[in-house]
DNA sequence: GCCAATATGTAGGATTACTAGCTATCCCGA
DNA sequence: TCGGGATAGCTAGTAATCCTACATATTGGC
């Protein structure tokens, strides 16, 4: 893989969750909306998020519904209960594991334990 | 994969390398020193931890020798200088990126964006 | 008329961390 | 004495993830 790439290392499907727990937003607006929340540094290239929504929707954890704005077709998704409650675990699995990782990269110095 | 897998998403690397922070280490206590200070989170099997060490060997990060202990063969690990440049960066990294999911996940309520 | 922004999508590949399996030694208890 | 757990190392193969690159189409500004 490229040098710099893979810089979601896995919590994509949080974030998008994330995304939506204010309310249904299309693909192109969730793309944004990870932008501009992070401070530019989630800026998703678009074959990172189709896919991973379509992964989300058959998952049955959120639910798309097309719709045509100004002429451009869009698919809206949404939130479903499932999707809700994964949303739940997950936030509190980061929790946990940001801990972990932090208490662990911060622990200066090491106690020794060989 | 397995459902529950994946648990380390792409920060293996910097938590091996924080474990080498200190001093030396050979690849079990490597092990054993993340299960332990993470709380048991991080219970790495060592179809993960040994490759991993390879990889990073290979990348120049850290350097291994042999020895032999109570009849045991051993690989000890210390960081190379380029190592220890890599940990200062991916430290600071994890505290952005960990900032950024964060800020997003509690993020609550998210401002409409679409 | 062209190009950026908006909007959606697929194909294929690089990387990662996992499971499963293997070898070998030491030490403790039955 | 014999077995098994802890210690110590390894590989092969695989599922998953996120990326690059490409394709399509509309709107609106220059």
């Amino acid at each position: 893989m490229r040098p710099d790439a893979q810089a979601l290392k896995g919590h994509l499907d949080v974030l998008l969750l994330a995304a939506l727990a204010a309310g249904p937003l299309h693909g192109y607006a969730i793309k944004e909306a990870l932008r501009e929340g992070s401070g530019g540094r989630f800026d998703l290239p678009t074959g990172t998020v189709y896919p991973a929504l379509h992964r989300l929707e058959r998952a049955g954890l959120i639910a798309g519904s097309w719709s045509v704005v100004d002429g451009r077709r869009r698919r809206s998704y949404r939130l479903t209960d499932d999707g809700e409650s994964r949303l739940a675990g997950e936030r509190a699995n980061w929790r946990e594991f940001a801990q972990a990782v932090t208490g662990i990269l911060e622990r200066n110095p090491w106690p020794v334990t060989s």
